[in-house]
RNA sequence: UCCUCGGUAGCUCAGCGGCAGAGCAAUCGGCUGUUAACCGAUGGGUCGUAGGUUCGAAUCCUACCCGGGGAGCCA
């Protein structure tokens, strides 16, 4: 048995595939069956006077998703995807699939999630899980070759602690138990012992957020650093986020083709050195009269753009009544998308004004907005790492700045491109007396941190860890709207199923 | 929780007070190189649910259910 992936290795060769329909086309005596094996995508030509007859009636019975084995030879083609195709001889269907629900054209999301199970197999899908693959490996090869150890942190947690975000309730025998929503203070303790390690594991958070940058079950790696300062933080969460990028550039070029994503500004991010931003910098930044004048051109940019599409509306309408049926569905999706541009448009020219109001009005000491986050990553290509957050704002377990108490020593990596938040890290409290002070003053109990306070009392050391999210990873490198295309199944508000 | 947009054939959508429509999918037929194939024919409906206004409601009003996007919160 041979993979469509490694067809260039038998040209000539008489072989056998195994796999599913993934669509096909027929005439007369000619049918062209792509078929997909998981490995990727082959068109099999069937000539009726080269098989036998009750391969042929196998081919007229095929319909979408039907499984089978199909052999013949194996011939560079231009016309065909992946620039092989197979000469078919013989053909075996294991089943005819029938009525298909996900059919070559375009579906709604609504109908997509339910059919999660099936829409795996589309290509795009296909595409983004193997890149999500690869920047799981890359994660793991980056870590191994720097010498840290791969430890797990527990799933269940006794405390709700660090404060405001809600957090899944279970029970755990007769006691109240939490699913965790980070490894990082069980990562605090791992570090202790191993110096260098991280968590590679789920998080569950049960906000009740509706957008596109949230699940409420998301895997998170976290790398923990005993003896590492916030500036080794920051460098370290650089240079592992390009390595991540490099790798994927490198070995994922036929998916981000499928894809579709321009990679133009992901290469920058491997060669440009991330811009390096203090919290109160980027505030100063966001009321300076640049911002402003920023938004202003973009709210004109808009406004043109807008306009240059309602032209091409016109003009498009108007060809539609005397075009040809081939291109009178071009001009309709045409102008489906425009309307979809033309409503984000309108979004935006709603919005602008108030992200103006809000940049100019940011009071230091608050914490960023989307919109504040959006203007930030806007003037750059590759992504910001913003460091020096007022301490107030911050967990109770981030170092203040000694330079100026006020500042906690945490960093958060900004993708561009509208991403948002992908790393979020600091260098810890070590000091046993102040860290105690700080959960007093957050209204913490003692007691529930007893044993991470140990970690202070036995030899404390300085030292920082990032949680870097993998689904808004995989979604910038994929350029994917959404972060519920970059996890197999995912959940969020209002789906468990599939 | 709040704001906002939506729910019409298996799918994507049009229709927005007066006979329930199109494309794709399905079924049948045609076509020797297609590639979201094409061409012809056929079948296919609880217009989200409940109530109201009206001679008449998919269309207007009210409530509820479900979904999308966003705010808050965050990776």
């Amino acid at each position: 048995m041979v993979y469509i992936k490694k067809l260039s290795e038998h040209v000539d060769e008489k072989v056998t595939l195994k796999g599913w329909v993934y669509n096909y086309r027929s005439s007369k005596n000619l049918y062209f069956i792509e078929l997909r094996d998981g490995s990727g995508i082959c068109q099999c030509v069937v000539a009726r006077d080269e098989v036998p007859d009750e391969a042929w009636q196998g081919a007229e019975s095929l319909r979408q998703e039907s499984s089978l084995e199909i052999t013949g030879t194996v011939v560079e083609d231009e016309r065909s995807i992946g620039g092989y195709e197979l000469q078919v001889t013989d053909l075996n269907v294991i089943q005819v699939a029938e009525d298909y629900p996900i059919t070559p054209k375009e579906h709604g999301v609504e109908f997509l999630m339910e059919n999660r199970h099936l829409w795996l197999r589309s290509q795009r899908q296909w595409a983004a899980m193997r890149v999500r693959n690869e920047i799981i490996f890359a994660i793991h090869t980056f870590f191994q070759n720097e010498g840290f150890i791969q430890m797990d942190a527990p799933i269940f947690t006794g405390n709700a602690a660090e404060g405001t975000t809600t957090l899944f309730e279970t029970e755990y025998f007769e006691e109240q138990a939490y699913l965790t929503q980070s490894g990082q203070l069980y990562g605090e303790a791992m570090a202790m012992a191993h110096g260098l390690i991280y968590t590679f594991g789920p998080t569950f958070r049960a906000e009740k957020s509706k957008t596109r940058r949230h699940l409420t079950e998301f895997w998170m790696i976290e790398p923990e650093m005993a003896f590492y300062d916030l500036n080794m933080n920051m460098d370290l969460a650089e240079r592992f986020v390009k390595v991540i990028i490099g790798r994927v550039l490198e070995n994922c070029e036929n998916e981000l083709n499928i894809l579709e994503r321009d990679t133009e500004n992901l290469k920058k991010a491997v060669e440009h050195d991330f811009p390096v931003i203090s919290y109160t910098d980027a505030v100063e930044n966001l009321k300076s009269d640049e911002t402003a004048q920023m938004l202003d051109d973009m709210m004109e940019s808009r406004k043109q753009e807008k306009e240059d599409l309602a032209k091409e509306k016109e003009e498009l309408e108007a060809e539609h009544g005397q075009a040809k049926k081939w291109r009178k569905a071009q001009i309709d999706q045409r102008i489906k998308d425009i309307a979809a541009r033309v409503d984000q448009i309108e979004e935006d020219l709603r919005n602008i004004p108030e992200w103006k109001k809000s940049a100019r009005e940011f009071e230091w000491g608050a914490d960023f907005g989307g919109s504040d986050e959006t203007i930030l990553t806007m003037q750059y290509d590759v992504p910001i790492l913003v460091h020096r957050y007022p301490a107030e704002i911050k967990a109770f377990y981030m170092k203040r700045d000694p330079e100026d108490d006020k500042l906690a020593l945490a960093v958060d990596m900004l993708a561009p491109e509208g991403y948002g938040e992908i790393i979020g890290g600091s260098q810890r409290e070590d000091d046993l007396d102040v860290l105690l002070e700080r959960i007093h003053e957050h209204d913490l109990p003692e007691n529930i941190f007893d044993w991470y306070l140990d970690l202070r009392k036995y030899g404390t050391v300085p030292h920082s860890g990032f949680g870097l999210g993998l689904e808004r990873t995989v979604a910038w490198l994929c350029g994917l709207h959404h972060v519920r295309e970059t996890i197999p199944f995912p959940r969020m508000m209002g789906r468990l199923r599939p």
